[in-house]
DNA sequence: CGGCCTATTGGGAGCGCTCCCAGTCCCACG
DNA sequence: CGTGGGACTGGGAGCGCTCCCAATAGGCCG
C-alpha cells in the first residue's frame, strides 16, 4: 500500500502490458508524495516537517513523522540538493605527501569527525589531497567550478598558492591553523600554539632543567613557528640557536633533529618536540646515545595522539583538541554556508597540559 | 553571452524589475542547456557526449567539446544522479577500532585511491567506520536504505553481523580481502596469502634457519589464518605451536608475541610476522632481548608498507599490492553497479618477494 | 529511382525535492 | 458581528540532467 500504482513508467510508452521492469529497481524507495499521502496532507507540508518542523501543527508533524517511520521513508539527497540548489559536499583538501598523511594521526582523527558529521546534515566528505602544485589547480579548478559547497583546509605550508586561490572565490572556506598571510580575510580554527609551548617550557625549567633544546616543526607552518616561540620566551635570555634543530613533524626528523642537538651539546638535560612524533623519533636518538628518559633527559612532545601514550616512557605532552576544532571548524562552515556569518570568524581552542613519565 | 536572458527566476515573482538577485548565485554555472545553444544541438546531443559520445558525429562531439571547454562548463552532479535514478555515492566500509585504522597505512592508502578514482567517475566516497555492532546496525540500515549506489568492505573479522546483513540486500558490493563464510556469494578482491606467506617462510628455510617462530594475524581473519597456513606448510613436520603467538596486526601486539616465543624458546633463529607492523613490534623485542637482526635472528614482515623500509634494518617482506587491489576492487564494483556482471566475481592478486636486510 | 534501414538528432517527460505564492482557517479586537 | 492579521496548508514551477520515442537524413539494394 501506499505505493499507488500511477506511479508513472518512465516515458509515455508501452502501457497495460503489464508493468514495465525499470519500476521495480530497488523496491521503490518511496517518495516525499507518498508520505504526503499516507499522511494525508500535501508534498509541501512534509518537506516542511522534514526542514525543522516550522510552521507546522505539531499533530500533524506526529501523523508525518509516523508515516515516515512506517514507510521507511528516507530523503533523495540528489533531489534535495538538485531543488536546493547546492551540491552537497564538503571538500577537505590536505596538502601533504601522503607518506606524512599516514602519519599523522590527526589527519586520520579530522577526516573521521568531519565523515561522521557531514553523514548527519546529510552532506557528502570530499577527500583531497594536494600532493603536488599540478593536483593543487587541479583541485582549485575543482572546488571553483561549484562542485562543493565549502571546504575545510589542512595546509600547513605558508606559500599555498591553492590558498591565494580560493581566497579570492567565493567559496565558504574554513582553514585548520592560523593560514600565515591570510588571518584576515580567510575563517580559521586553531589553538593558541605559543602559549601552550610556553607553558610546556616553563614548566620544563621549572623542573630544574637548565639545558633545554627543540625540535621545531617546519618554520614556515604557523604551528611551527608560533611554538618555537613559546619555547624561546620560555628559555629567556639562555636561548642559543645551537640547541634548536627543525623538523617537519615526521617521526624521522625528529631522530634527525634530537642527534644533532646531542652531537652539538653532549649534555642536554631536555628537549622540547613540536610534535609527538617528532618526540618519539627524539627518543630512539636518545636511546641510541645511551641517555635514560627523563631521568637525564626530560622529553615533551606536542598533541597528545595516540602515540603519546604508547611511547616508552608515556610522553608529557600537550593535549591538542583535535576532536573539538573539527566540530567547531564545522559549525564556522556551516555558518558560512548558510550566509549566517558577518566575515571571516577566527576561533582559538584552549589546549592541555598532560603529564606523563617522559618530564 | 551564452548565459541567456530568458534563464526564468525561481517563481513567476517580480518579473521585468531588473533582474533578482538569486539570479546571480554563484555567477549562474553554466547548465547543458547552454552548452547545447553555444554549440547549435540539443540537449540531447550534449547529454549524449558527456556520456561517452556515441551516435554522436566525431565533428559534432568536438563541436559540443569546444562549448564546453569555452564555457567552463561541468556536470551537475545532483542534476545528473537525480535524473539517472542513482545516489553519487559508493561507501567504504571498515569496522576496526579508530586506533588500529590511523595505524594501519594500507586503509590509508586505499581511502586515497578510492577517493580520487571515484572523483574520477563523477561519485563520492562515503567513509564509514564500524566501531562498535550498534554503529554497525545504523551503517547497515543506512546502507540499505539507497543512499549509497554501492560498498566497498574491509572487514576483517569473520564473525561480521553486517556481512551478513549486506549480503542479504541487493546493493553491489565488493570485500577487500577474502571474506570468511562468504566466499562464494560476495565478490571479493584478495591475494594469495597462503602460497606468499609460504613462500617466505621457505625462503627463511632456504637461507638456513633452523629454528623459525611467527607471529600470526587474527585467526578469525582469512589473511592471519592463510598465513598461517602458508608458515606451516613450509616448516613441515618440524611444526611445533610453541613457536606461534597470535597477534592483531599491532605493532604491540608484535613485540608481545616476540618475547613470548623468545620466552619459551630462547635460541629462534627466525621470525615470521604476518604484518609490517608486528615485524616492527618484533623487532623492538629482539633489541631489548639483546638480539642482533638478522645475524642472530632473521626477521620477515608482510605488507611492505613504508614503515617496512624505515624499518632499522629495513624489513625483507611481502608486497602487498593495495592499490591494485584497489582498482580492481574499484572495477569490480563498477561492473557490479552497471549490471555488467552476472554473478559474483573474485580476484586474486600477485604478490612479490621483497628482500631487504632483515632476512 | 523508390523504398527500406540505420545512424543521428531533437525534445517531451519526469526524477524527487525545495521555494514561494496564494489561499484558508481561526482568533482577538473594535 | 465584521475585519485584520498571523499560523498553516496546498500545490505550481522549476532545479539540470537522463531516457527514450519520434523524426530526419543519408546510404544502399533491387
Amino acid at each position: 500500500m501506499a505505493i499507488p500504482a500511477e506511479r508513472s513508467p518512465r516515458g509515455p510508452g508501452a502501457e497495460g502490458e503489464g508493468a514495465p521492469l525499470h519500476l521495480h529497481r530497488h523496491a521503490a524507495r518511496p517518495t516525499i508524495e507518498d508520505v504526503a499521502q499516507f499522511a494525508g496532507v500535501s508534498r509541501g507540508t512534509v518537506s516542511r516537517v522534514l526542514n525543522g518542523g516550522h510552521h507546522v501543527r505539531p499533530a500533524v508533524v506526529a501523523n508525518v513523522n509516523f508515516a515516515i517511520e512506517t514507510l521507511g521513508y528516507s530523503v533523495n539527497q540528489a533531489a534535495r540538493n538538485l531543488a536546493a540548489g547546492r551540491t552537497g559536499s564538503v571538500a577537505f583538501v590536505v596538502s601533504e605527501h601522503q607518506e606524512h598523511i599516514f602519519e599523522d594521526p590527526n589527519y586520520v582523527l579530522f577526516v573521521s569527525v568531519f565523515g561522521k558529521e557531514l553523514r548527519r546534515r546529510g552532506r557528502h566528505l570530499l577527500l583531497t589531497a594536494a600532493e603536488d602544485t599540478e593536483e593543487e589547480i587541479f583541485i582549485g579548478n575543482y572546488l571553483s567550478a561549484g562542485h562543493v559547497d565549502g571546504a575545510l583546509l589542512a595546509l600547513p605550508h605558508a606559500d599555498e598558492p591553492l590558498l591565494a586561490r580560493l581566497a579570492q572565490s567565493r567559496l565558504p572556506l574554513v582553514v585548520i591553523g592560523r593560514p600565515l598571510g591570510y588571518e584576515d580575510e580567510l575563517s580559521w580554527v586553531a589553538i593558541d600554539d605559543d602559549t601552550s609551548a610556553y607553558e610546556m617550557v616553563s614548566y620544563l625549567v621549572g623542573r630544574g632543567r637548565k639545558r633545554i633544546g627543540t625540535v621545531t616543526g617546519p618554520l614556515n607552518t604557523s604551528g611551527g613557528r608560533d611554538r618555537f616561540e613559546g619555547y624561546k620566551r620560555a628559555v629567556g635570555p639562555t636561548f642559543r640557536a645551537s640547541f634548536v634543530a627543525e623538523g617537519d613533524w615526521s617521526l624521522e626528523s625528529g631522530r634527525v633533529g634530537a642527534k644533532q642537538i646531542l652531537a652539538r651539546h653532549h649534555n642536554i638535560d631536555a628537549l622540547f618536540a613540536a610534535s609527538d612524533l617528532m618526540a618519539l623519533g627524539a627518543l630512539a636518538a636518545l636511546r641510541e646515545a645511551g641517555r635514560r628518559v627523563p631521568h637525564d633527559v626530560a622529553v615533551a612532545g606536542f598533541d597528545d595522539s595516540v602515540a603519546a601514550s604508547l611511547a616508552d616512557p608515556p610522553l608529557t605532552t600537550v593535549r591538542h583538541p583535535c576532536e573539538e576544532i573539527a566540530l567547531e571548524a564545522l559549525r564556522v562552515l556551516d555558518d558560512l554556508m548558510e550566509g549566517r556569518s558577518a566575515g571571516p570568524e577566527h576561533v582559538v581552542l584552549p589546549t592541555e597540559f598532560v603529564r606523563r613519565r617522559s618530564a
